[in-house]
Parts: structure tokens; sequence; C-alpha cells
DNA sequence: ATGAAAGCGCTAACAA
DNA sequence: TTGTTAGCGCTTTCAT
């Protein structure tokens, strides 16, 4: 491969001039700048990145931490992943992927040590995210997905569940519903929730107090037999139960699909809400779901935009961003009859 | 950070000898080698990854092309991500994620010019596969998920076609089916076809003339819309057809739906045979799908094996391999009656 | 078994 | 506007 030495040569220049035409932190005659633009096309020259990395001191690799389903990574963090990898493609960055999994915050920092990676970007916070707290200690440059219980001095981007949940029981609660159900997301016995379920727990109990709404509060681990035995002791327990709101995307289809095992007619005699749903899932089930969400991939792209200012600006100001979703109705919620 | 040089000066050895400690690249003596980790310890060294790769000649960087659905990346991707991910970390590698959709092969090849990447895993390869074509003439280190038309020098990892579409002809013609539809998919209007399609059909048609089964071929986008369409289309045109395979994890959800939407039992009336459905998928609908399906993370983490092998004995000899499907018996096939 | 030293190909400060 | 030069922190060859 060619090397800025060559395309010096073949310009007549001086290395470094090559090096000021490419990144432009200095004005250069229009003559040189066409000679060299020449010489490098002609020799298919492309920077060393390495080299790079090691005379500036950054690598210009973001790292996002995935976590994993049972079997891998699930399919709903599949439009965060585009979404980070847009916004870091656009700048010239480049974005490694880690399973939560099979890495841990300390292995994190020690690539961060060696300079593999300029920053991090978390997804599925918890409320007390041990993750964020080793990373942050230690300086790493960070952004959130989601966010931990102390609202902290860190960036993030997350979705706006005091307005979200309040929309999705008046919603409901519109359509005369008196007894509904929240079905959120446990992925361990020992898990202490992430930081989603519990603030849209809180949000859900305090509208559905003002509405006069009964709310019946469950856990269910996101997989399809985990909602359909969810469903089916719920319909046992409470066959008042006339809607339910669904975090997780497997446990929502299992809830549809139960239904349907069960002959109870979705909508008219049941109404389910969605309130976490990739874009691209929503049609999967029949009748469709009705859903209040937000666009992952667009806050996937948000948080990486974040991250790289903040690596570029050396700034400091944490920034919080509150994404409101947005209500489609389609077939799995009615009016109570 | 605490540089090689600082190890050495705490250790009392020369910088090397550090270099050659972590490396086991020379034999070292128990005291020196005891002296050099407890200053590693002390300092919390890590080795700088850049000037690794600058003096060394490779970034241990591997990238992942993966495809873009409609809105991104699809999430039946998520596993060959997670499959790739285990082989290169389990060695010491990083993977890097890019979307073909938003990333050219020129781009990708310039990236292993500049040294960003060492080598690339490619999937959803067509039979005649532009980016191949264009990486290999580069010399750029392949393995693909998946094959091109002609059978090449490449590395691959593939599904046994051949005899995975025997054995789906098979089994529906045992349970009595003899006219049946085979569904695969199509991206777009001027696709020629993924390799996997075309191998499937080529084995099914085959088996369906040997066994005497009536085959009609159909296109669908793999979309929940599309896939609805063509069941409802199929149904209008050939009620006769009494079982479909296949292809595509959108499109397979879609027809059982399609089914369920206008009164044709599952399996009693029908039968759908999933050729193609990630593992975490397999209990969305209802019921579940029986499936004739190999484990995708199996074939991303060989695949990534595959291409690390290469890269550390810098052996020229391509490796194929193909992975057989394994039949599971759920809800969505039975005897005709 | 260990050390010394020549690069690897850049960035950026300094000089002209 | 351009050139010179001192690193960046390693790998690896050559010496000892």
């Amino acid at each position: 491969m060619a090397t800025r030495a060559d395309v010096a040569k073949l310009a007549k220049v001086s290395p470094s001039t090559v090096s000021y035409v490419l990144s432009g932190t200095r004005s250069i005659s229009e003559e040189t700048r066409k000679k060299v633009l020449s010489a490098i096309k002609e020799l298919d020259y492309r920077p060393n990145h390495a080299a790079g990395s090691l005379a500036g001191g950054r690598s210009k690799i973001i790292a996002f931490i995935v976590p994993s389903g049972k079997s891998g990574m699930s399919p709903s963090f599949v439009e965060y992943i585009s979404g980070v990898s847009n916004a870091v493609r656009e700048r010239g960055y480049h974005l490694t992927i880690y399973n939560n999994n099979e890495i841990t915050p300390k292995e994190i920092y020690h690539f961060y040590q060696s300079g593999v990676l300029d920053g991090v970007v978390l997804m599925e916070i918890e409320y007390n995210d041990k993750r964020v707290e080793f990373l942050t200690s230690r300086h790493v440059p960070l952004v959130l997905i989601g966010r931990t219980g102390k609202d902290d001095k860190l960036s993030f981007v997350d979705r706006d569940f005091e307005t979200d949940g309040e929309a999705a029981v008046n919603y409901l609660s519109k359509l005369g519903h008196t007894s509904i159900a929240l079905i959120r997301v446990r992925r361990s016995e020992k898990d202490t929730g992430i930081s989603a379920d519990i603030r849209f727990f809180e949000s859900i109990k305090k509208a559905c107090k003002q509405l006069g709404v009964t709310l019946w509060d469950r856990y269910s681990e996101n997989s399809a037999a985990a909602g359909r035995e969810t469903f089916i002791k719920l319909r046992n327990e409470h066959p008042e139960i006339s809607a339910a709101i669904t975090l997780g995307d497997y446990l929502t289809f299992a809830f549809v699909n139960a239904a349907n095992e069960f002959g109870i007619k979705v909508p008219k005699d049941y109404s389910i809400l969605a309130l976490a749903i990739p874009d691209i899932s929503i049609e999967l089930t029949w009748p469709a779901l009705t859903t209040l969400t937000v666009k992952d991939e667009e806050l996937g792209y948000n948080a990486g935009k974040i991250l790289l200012d903040r690596l570029e600006n050396e700034s400091e100001e944490s920034v919080h961003q509150l994404w409101r979703g947005e209500l489609v109705e389609r077939g799995t919620t009615a009016k109570k009859i």
C-alpha cells in the first residue's frame, strides 16, 4: 500500500503537506492541493488508521454494548444498532459491537485504556446500573440509551415515561376499560429491573389512581413461553381485566397468541396496547398491534451523535433527551363492551 | 495511561522484555516474568492497540457487513452477529458492524487499505455477487455466510440446500400433501435472488418431481404485508394447495396470520413448514412453527473462526462448510385429510 | 535469556 | 503558504 511519503514524493511536496491537505487544518494553495490530490488518486492512497490513532490519540471507534436475550441478542436491539451505526458512520467513525453477556465492564475499560475505543454507548440501563457506575468512575466517555435511578450528570437518550405512561392509561380509560394489567419485563430472578420498567410503572400507577382505574402489575420474562403463561394465569385469577399494557416484544406477541389460543377475541373481549415493539415487528401478530412507541432507531442515532459531539468538542456538558411515543391504533384495542 | 516503558522501568528490564512476556514469543526466566507481571498489575498497564497495529501490521478488527431490511437491519441477522462476535472475541479480535445499505464494496476496501480491518465476513450472498467479486479481486480476506453461483476458491459456511430441500418435500409428501407451494424471498424488483433461494428451489423442484408432488413457486418480499398478500392470492388461484414451504421469517409469520384471518385452520387445513426462522422467533406464531432450520449463530461462529484461522495461519486453503438443518415438528404441519 | 535499536506511518508543534 | 522534526508506543531483528 502507498504511504503518505509516496504521495509526497510524487506530488513533490513535504509529507506533512499531504496530511494538511487531507485534514484541512491549514490553508493550502490551490496549486499544491491539486498536485497532492491527483497524486493520492494515482497511488490510490489511504491514510493508515493505526498510525493516525497512535499520533492523534484517538481510535475513532465507538463501542456499543448490546444486551442478550436467551439465545443471543434480541431482535428488538437491531434498530438501536442501526441507529448508532448510522450516526457514527456519518462522522467517519467505526462501530464495534459487544455482547453484554460476553464482556465485563472491566474489559470495556481495558479496551478504553488500550485505545481500541474512544467511547461507549450503553443500553438497557438498570435502575442501579453497576456498569454505568464503574465506567463513569473511570472516566470512559459514555452515553446511555435509558437512564439510571439517579438522574446523573451523564448524557442520555430516553423515553418520556411520565407522559407516555399517562397517555396509555388515558387511552384505555377512554375506551371504557376500568381494570387493566401492566406486564413488564424481568430478565432474571435477581434482576432489580431496568429503569424503563420502573418508570413506566410509576407513571401508570399514578394515572390509574387519578382516573379510577384498577391496575394489576405483573412481571414476565420477555419470551413467548413466559408471556403465554402470564396471560393464562392472569386470566384465571382476574377474568374482570379487559385490557393489558405490555412492555417487551416477545411477551406481547405471546399475549395476542394466547388469547387466540383460548378463544378470547382480541380486541372485542380483550385489548392489548404495546409500549415497546420495534417498528418492523408491529404487523407480526394478527390482528396487528396497537402501539404507543418511539422510534428506536432514532434514539440510537441520537445517542451516537451526542457521544461524538462530546468527544469532538471535549465539552463536559451533559445532554438529556426525552422522547415521547406516538399512539397508533391498529387491531388490538377497542371499546369495552 | 501507563506505557510499556513505565512497566520496563518499574520491573527493571528492557521495554522489549515486557513485550515478550506479554506475547510469549520467546522464553523468559520465571524470575523476570514475575517481575514484569507484577509491574504490569501495579501500573494497570494495557498495551496500546494502535501502536501494536502500526508496528505489527494488523488491526485485529474484523468487519461484518449486515444486510438491511426495509427499516434497518432485520431481526433475523442478530443471531449471525452474535455468532461472529463470539468467534472473534474468543481470539482477542474486535468486531465492527456495517450496514450493507450504507457502505459500498469500495469503502470496505478503503477500510482494508487503511488497516482499520483485517478481514470481512459477508452474508446474504447473491448468486452473482458483485461485492464478493470486487473484494476478492482486491485480495481482502473474506469469508462468506452463503455462497455465490460459482463454487469459488473462497471459504464459506452455508446450508446444505440439496439435502434440506429434499427432506422438506419428503416430509410433506409423507404427510399426504401432493400440491405444495414454495414461497421464497425477493428483496426488490431487480433482485437476481440470493443464492439460498435459488439452491433451495432447485433441490425442492427435483424432489417434487421424484415424488410426484405438484410445486407452485412464488416470490414474496420478506414482510408481513407482502406475505399476507401472497397467501391470499395463492389461496384464490390454487385452493388445492394444502401445504407451503417458506423462506424468510416475516413472510412466514404473515402466512400463519393470514390463514387465521381467513378462517383457514393451521395445520388441519393447511400445513406450513418454515425453512429459515431464527430460533428465538419460532414460538412467535400460534400455533408454533414446524421448522427445518440450522442454527444461524453457529454458522456465524464458524464463519468468524474460519476467517481468523486464515488470517493467523496465512494459509490460502479455502474451507467449505455445509450445514444440514434439523426438522422439528410443532404446530403448523399435519397429515392431509 | 535479555537488551538495543530500527522502524511502522502518521499528528502537530515549531520554524521559515 | 510550506517544510522540518519530534514523538506516539509498540513489533521484531540483530546483538550479546
